[in-house]
DNA sequence: CCGTATCCCGCGAGATACTG
DNA sequence: CAGTATCTCGCGGGATACGG
């Protein structure tokens, strides 16, 4: 891959293909990738939360119980990356950042609502 | 499960305990949890074929592009040991395995046709 | 035709420590 | 307060080969 001039790599990530290649082929169904994304282990709790009300940072670390801070930050930009959740900093000091439901994240929550309620009703066999 | 006299222990898997513990706290929410069981790679593609009609084993070896004997017969066991699908062994020469969605499996797909709409509306962001 | 039995590998995700 | 940076490990899942 290396490609041009004579330059030895510096770095792994330099060698990147400029288009996002689809690596899995989860891709193929937009389902299975929602279904994939919603069923990490924190998602769905915070969706919930921020469903009711928006939440600063340190708020969801401690409404969250178990949650490291990298996996409460990594999971909340998944998140805003895919429109759900809106992050807003206020450049206060210290600073603080305040996480929301987008509209699109209101209307998952309300589209995933059925099964939610099957999941619950079915809890002891395919919960 | 040796146990008794005084064996030396042949299998790793003897010590195993018996009671079922919630080795994952995904437990604790059954809807992480069911989204996590129909988000693996194969699951949704079978049941969506057994939506239509039943089908053979081979026949759905053959329907689904890429899917090993080995996982095959892996996701359509755990689908029937969550009554999500129904098996039926016709003990002809060669046998002959029929495999159909049972009545919890139909209210499920049903329950997650708005997520399934969902996600097609918003494929080119969170699909 | 309808499966099981092994082996193997990458990635999701947890623990821990550090920073603006 | 609101994050990054590393390291590590378990498990989902693919390849392959064999069995009733």
């Amino acid at each position: 891959m290396s490609t041009a001039h004579t330059g030895v790599p510096t770095s792994p990530a330099e060698h990147a293909l400029p288009v996002p290649v689809p690596s899995e082929e989860y891709e193929r169904c937009p389902v299975t990738g929602l279904l994939r994304r919603l069923g990490d282990k924190w998602t769905l709790v915070l969706l919930s939360l921020l469903a009711r009300r928006p939440y600063r940072f340190n708020e969801l670390h401690r409404a969250v119980e178990g949650i490291s801070q990298r996996m409460l930050t990594r999971t909340l930009r998944t998140l805003e990356a895919d429109g759900l959740v809106e992050r807003e900093v206020f450049p206060t000091v210290p600073p603080s950042v305040e996480y929301r439901l987008a509209p699109p994240g209101v209307s998952l929550m309300r589209s995933l609502s059925p099964l939610a309620t099957w999941a619950v009703e079915h809890a002891r066999r395919a919960g």
